[in-house]
DNA sequence: TTGTATGCGTTATCAA
DNA sequence: TTGATAACGCATACAA
């Protein structure tokens, strides 16, 4: 069933067949009727290909993330794909993994699949080097190219992110008042939202004229780590002499593993130990005792992007660039501020 | 750019491309080089649509998933599309969300792009009342149907699945074997593998000779439930007078509910209580005593789904029409198996 | 090995 | 309000 059989079918043309499809109001209601019913009939779909030809899109968005599976991702994405499909555009998902000749590739290879726009899902993307980001600048030349907690700043680029540095600034600053005057904090990724939470932890203890070094800043490395490997990590911190009164991690599973680090050894939390994750998914709730997070305020930040994207494509004048949303600290019992 | 600015370029005709970008082996090395040139030079990428036009296909699975953001699901998804992009097919996803019409919308939607298959993710897609799979049916005339942990029997639609009767079928056993008499199963899904689950618990208790009635199986409605919810339907429970040594559950949040009550009420896991969960996800580490859960093999179950699919493009003689993957059950402190 | 010509199913332009 | 027809960019059958 194509477009001249329906024609045939109607006693019509195919541009009136045509204009029906696409909502012209230039067709008597007569014909309208008369098309719309042999369409229904013959159970005839537009061919997408054909349509694509023309027209140069398919309404069709590319959504790239490293690993879907993770938790903060895969809600992001699922966010953001029904955001796009209430507005009539489907999602290419791709997920690219942390090296970045691949991420460059796949970005490459969405293009080449002609979509309408880019959306990259989390703050790996953007580079401290800032020459790898070439690919994607080049990319903001043919497409708008948006970007989920992630910031970079060029004429097509759009970016929505939470303000992790105020997070943890403001979580840091709240241990401390509380009198733990021993936090550190541990983290796992140098991304630019791993760098600006780490700047937040950096300027409460600074604000607070407590020396940071890297006795009370851990890296540890990997992604999708388990709680035991950052149990271990902890237990390694505390064994190598530094002493803590309290943990800030950048992830709720770096903080369910001190929790069991401090089980472990009879730890009282939180008492003895105050420990904050961030993300504030599930896992915070199931540790025990439950754990302080930070709500991200992932949905919003999605929603945002994608009506971004739309008010882009709508080419309305003035579109924001960059929009910041504030996190909110949950607190569970494994800290007790004042 | 099309392929005629390349041909020019390359003082070649346009078949000529087309031969070189296609791989075609009757073209002369000299040639080849020739439009290789011209296509580096400048950077010539093939129009999908138009192609797409021609082939009456692009290279594009449809993947439907209820839920993204639900752990299962979302790797699930991740393991899918990295499969898929191995060999270079692009996935369109889909997250429909669990309403039988969304569905039905979406998976038309999928074919009217011309996707090439469609993977159903998760067994919520294979309802009971066979009547309402018709739209699946329908689609499997036209495409084939990949189901990820479900079966639907018809021509052109292949299962994997977990064999999840097996698995609480197992655990069950050794739950009794372990002395306790009296466990209860808490279930939150009435899907196909659901109903699998459901099944292995009752069979397991008649086995046993324990009989089975609504004190020992409670549904839990709803997706997404969160700890507190389950925790509180536990209370329920046991306030209700039910009484119970054991909890087995078809998904882990649901077992850390339970955990939660236990601790609660201070009844001490697993001596007094055995609690097991279901997927086995970082949850399961989190919870405090460590959940023992089952590994439901969904990695081989995807990878298997996605390699069958290839064989039937490949129109492969004898490809299985069903695959059933055992669960491990993964024991931890939860449980004191004997 | 290479080139010519045609079809794929739309949308859009222009004329009626 | 309608219809005829030209793009859109590619793959491929057929000819050379």
């Amino acid at each position: 069933m194509n477009i001249y059989d329906i024609s045939e079918k109607a006693g019509v043309s195919i541009a009136t067949v045509s204009r029906v499809i696409n909502g012209s109001t230039s067709v008597s209601e007569k014909t309208r009727t008369k098309v719309l019913a042999a369409i229904d009939e013959y159970g005839y779909t537009p061919n997408v290909f054909a349509r694509g030809l023309g027209l140069n899109t398919m309404k069709t968005i590319g959504i790239m993330c490293a690993d879907a599976s993770d938790p903060y991702l895969a809600r992001a994405v699922y966010y953001i794909e029904q955001d796009l499909r209430k507005n009539n555009y489907d999602s290419l998902l791709s997920c690219t993994g942390y090296s970045h000749d691949v991420k460059k590739n796949c970005l490459e290879l969405l293009l080449s699949k002609r979509v309408g726009a880019v959306v990259l899902v989390g703050s790996n993307y953007v580079e401290n080097n800032d020459e790898k980001n070439t690919y994607i600048r080049k990319a903001s030349d043919t497409i708008p190219i948006m970007i989920v907690n992630g910031v970079l700043n060029a004429p097509n680029i759009y970016s929505t992110v939470c303000d992790d540095h105020g997070a943890i600034y403001e979580i840091t600053k709240r241990f401390i008042k509380s009198g733990k005057k021993k936090p550190i904090y541990i983290y796992s990724s140098n991304s630019y939202s791993g760098i600006k939470k780490l700047e937040g932890f950096y300027d409460a203890m600074k604000d607070h004229n407590i020396p940071v070094s890297e006795k009370n800043c851990h890296f540890i490395k990997s992604h999708g780590i388990g709680v035991h490997e950052a149990k271990n990590f902890v237990t390694n911190i505390a064994e190598s002499g530094i002493e803590f009164d309290g943990v800030i991690t950048s992830d709720d599973i770096l903080a369910a593993g001190v929790l069991k680090y401090a089980k472990n050894k009879g730890i009282s939390v939180p008492d003895e130990l105050f420990v904050a994750g961030y993300n504030n998914f599930d896992i915070a709730e199931c540790c025990e005792p439950e754990l302080t997070s930070v709500d991200n305020k992932l949905e919003a930040i999605c929603h945002h992007c994608v009506s971004t994207l739309m008010s882009v494509f709508s080419e309305e004048k003035s579109v924001p660039k960059n929009a910041v949303f504030s996190g909110e600290i949950i607190e569970r019992s494994s800290t007790k501020f004042i």
